[in-house]
DNA sequence: AACGCGCCCTGTCCGC
DNA sequence: TGCGGACAGGGCGCGT
C-alpha cells in the first residue's frame, strides 16, 4: 500500500544512493510490469548507458529522470519496492520484476508480490501528459483549505472514495484517506459536496499533518511496504483509525467501526465521525 | 459523464 | 494439519 508518505521515503532513500549513477544493464523477469506496449528490449535500449539525473516524486510515483530527458514512472502498486542493494542477496526481495544494474556496482531492483504496479517510460511530452492528468500535490503550497474546498463542491461520491481519486489529489490511499478523515472528525460516507468549508480546513490539516507525520515515521507497514533499502516503515504504531476495528477510539473510546464503501474498508470512530 | 463495480495478482489468516 | 474462502486495495476498463 505505498501511498504518498512511502514514495516520498523511498524517493528519499534512493536520492542518496542512485543518482548520478549510470544504468549498465537492464533485466527484465516479469514484463507484465511494463506498461502496456512498453517491450523489455525496448525499455532496456532506451536506459541502457543512461545516467540517471534526479529522483522525484509525483503522487503515489517515483520518478527517475535519466540524461536524455526521458523519465521512468514507477507505480508502485499494491506491493511493489523500489531497492538499492549491492546485491541480489542483500536485497532480500522475492519477487523482483525489473533490475537495473548500476555503475560503481550495486542495482535497483524493483520487486512486486503481486504485480499491480507498473513502469512507464515517457518521453518529456508524455511526462507532462502524465503530470497534467494527477491532481494537485497535498504537501504543496497551492493546495489551501480554500481550494479543497472548491474541488470538493462538483462532487457527490462520499469523501473517503473522493480522496483516492489520484485525479482530485495525487498521492492520498485508502490509509490515509480514513487516518486524514478521523482527524477531521468527519464520517468517511459523507457526499464530498455536503462538507461545509469549516470541515474542509479540518480535512485539509488533517490530510497535511497525516501525511507530514508519517513520512517523519518512514511510511506505514500493514505487510508489505518497504522502503529504498528494504526496511519497514515506523508509522503503523501511529493509525489512530486504520485497520483498528473494534480496538477503541484515541479520542473518546468507542470501538472503531469497519464498513464497506464501494467494496473497500473504510474505519471511524462511530462516536466522533458522524454522518 | 460522473460514478460504481469487477478484475488483475499473491500471501496471509481464519474457520471448519 | 489441511484446505477453501475472504481479504488486502491501486488503478483501469467497462457499463449505466
Amino acid at each position: 500500500m505505498p501511498e504518498l508518505p512511502e514514495a516520498e521515503t523511498i524517493v528519499r532513500d534512493l536520492r542518496s544512493t542512485v543518482t548520478g549513477r549510470k544504468v549498465t544493464g537492464v533485466e527484465v523477469a516479469r514484463s507484465d510490469v511494463l506498461a502496456p506496449g512498453l517491450r523489455p528490449d525496448t525499455l532496456a535500449k532506451a536506459i541502457r548507458g543512461r545516467r540517471i539525473e534526479s529522483v522525484d516524486r509525483r503522487g503515489k510515483n517515483v520518478v527517475l529522470r535519466f540524461d536524455d530527458e526521458r523519465r521512468l514512472v514507477v507505480n508502485l502498486g499494491m506491493t511493489g519496492r523500489l531497492v538499492f542493494a549491492e546485491t541480489p542477496d542483500a536485497a532480500r526481495l522475492r519477487h523482483v520484476a525489473v533490475r537495473l544494474d548500476l555503475d560503481r556496482g550495486g542495482a535497483l531492483f524493483y520487486d512486486d508480490i503481486r504485480r499491480f504496479g507498473r513502469l512507464t517510460l515517457c518521453t518529456p511530452e508524455a511526462w507532462q501528459r502524465f503530470d497534467h492528468e494527477l491532481g494537485i500535490e497535498p504537501l504543496s503550497r497551492e493546495f489551501t483549505a480554500e481550494r479543497l474546498h472548491e474541488l470538493t463542491r462538483g462532487s457527490r461520491t462520499p469523501i473517503r472514495n473522493w480522496l483516492l481519486d489520484q485525479q482530485k489529489i495525487a498521492g492520498v490511499g485508502n490509509i490515509y484517506a480514513n487516518e486524514a478523515l478521523f482527524r477531521a472528525r468527519i464520517h468517511p460516507a459523507r457526499p464530498a459536496n455536503s462538507l461545509d468549508p469549516d470541515e474542509t480546513a479540518r480535512l485539509h490539516d488533517g490530510i497535511r499533518s497525516v501525511l507530514k507525520d508519517a513520512i517523519e515515521k518512514r511510511g506505514t507497514t500493514v505487510s508489505d511496504y518497504r522502503d529504498g533499502k528494504g526496511e519497514t516503515g515506523g508509522f503503523e504504531p501511529y493509525l489512530q483509525a486504520y485497520g483498528r476495528e473494534g480496538k477503541p477510539c484515541p479520542r473518546c473510546g468507542t470501538p472503531i467501526q469497519r464498513v464497506s464503501i464501494s467494496n473497500r474498508s473504510a474505519f471511524f470512530c462511530p462516536h466522533c465521525q458522524r454522518m
